[in-house]
DNA sequence: TAGTAAAGTTAAGCATACTTAAATTATTTA
DNA sequence: TAAATAATTTAAGTATGCTTAACTTTACTA
């Protein structure tokens, strides 16, 4: 069985080798967990000996299906928690990724299937990320392109944003940036990549933190 | 800081204190947790150290104020959770209880307070349990008796049933009973404890385990 | 290609929450 | 009231998931 810990690794296992490629190392998964090098390389060892991970020693870790269906099984915990915070108990969207973090692994799928057809089988959270179904297959498709690498002059409409910081989802909200807001990229500064942009009208200056967190998509207008 | 395992324990000794009088053994909490005599042991001298109980060696354990603190609060969000399952989610009274043991430990004081209040402030989860306020206190007081110790002939209500058995609760829903539900006593067998009861006009035999599960009030008319 | 820095692993140790087995205390009962 | 029995506690050991410190492997650089 897969305890809570190991249900945090697959998850970031998941998520990380989306963004990085095939293979993740030890201290790649050690930075995003908070944990040392150390505890990796024991876990990776329990995982693998489960069939969740393929390891090899110094060569990094690769996510086998066995474990790709249980963070998908978690993600999808995650994200519905997190739509019916904000849908049903009015929660701002920046104060839901902990919450959902703790309860996403004590919810069995009956009640997360419930609580799914609630919210009429969504597609999306409310940070713009794809909700798995019941089978694991993800409702909507993303071909959004993260805002670093946008182009100057462009409009652009908002499509996701990363929602593991609570002061930076705050922040977004002040300067009115939601979900299929539209804004326009109006320059790209390289000595520290930052990027203005144009939103209702004001110009903003997002730091590189903050454009690595943010998805758009080109708008047809 | 109380873990899961810890709010259990406080849980399990403010229940069992209130049905057993003030002070519990060891071996009552211990088949009441399903842990070993030695588990209960070695808890409570932890619990003790913290000021969540008293606990003399021998002597048994007393909950203290700041045990029964953090019970209160568990229990709080356990009922609030099924009520919440049953009302907003459709589950059967019997199929909740799993869940909110679960649920209730993952769950802040911000997220129950807000289902709380979504659920319009209620006084009893759907087995007639009182739900705690915020502050602790019960919103209604429980003046009922249990059924084994009802008498033969008189009308009743019933107003409270325990929910840790999902067997026993589908057969309640079976025969009929449910909250506020009439039912009279007809006999009394002394040989095996159980009772013979009119439910809509059919009657039914309980067992003596039914009978220390259901608790009932005596109706006006 | 040797030397060094960075990355990764192993070993030993700790806290939690259990277990079984042995020892101790309390309670019956004869 | 003393022996037998029941209840309880202590001791030693286990699994999980971490830590720090020491060591090994890999990658980089000169």
């Amino acid at each position: 069985m897969a305890t809570i810990s190991k249900e945090n690794y697959l998850k970031a296992i998941y998520l990380l080798t989306r963004e990085n490629g095939n293979r993740i190392s030890t201290s790649v998964l050690a930075n995003d967990l908070c944990v040392t090098n150390a505890a990796i390389s024991d876990m990776a060892n329990k995982l693998s000996k489960q069939g969740f991970v393929e390891y090899k020693k110094y060569k990094g870790i690769k996510i086998l299906s066995k474990g790709k269906k249980i963070a998908v099984d978690i993600l999808r915990k995650h994200r519905i928690w997190e739509l019916f915070l904000v849908e049903t108990l009015g929660y701002d969207w920046g104060d839901v990724h902990l919450e959902a973090e703790k309860l996403e692994h004590c919810t069995t799928n009956n009640l997360i299937d419930r609580i799914d057809e609630y919210l009429n089988f969504p597609a999306a959270d409310p940070h713009g990320a794809p909700i798995p179904n019941k089978e694991g297959n993800y409702r909507i498709q993303t071909d959004d392109t993260i805002m670093s690498e946008c182009e100057i002059g462009k409009n652009y409409t908002v499509t996701r944003v990363n929602d593991r910081n609570s002061d930076l989802m705050n922040y977004l909200s002040q300067i009115k940036i939601s979900l299929n807001k539209e804004i326009k990229i109006i320059d790209k500064l390289n000595f520290d990549n930052s990027i203005i942009v144009e939103i209702d009208g004001i110009n903003h200056s997002l730091s590189e933190i903050l454009v690595n967190n943010i998805y758009l998509k080109e708008s047809k207008k």
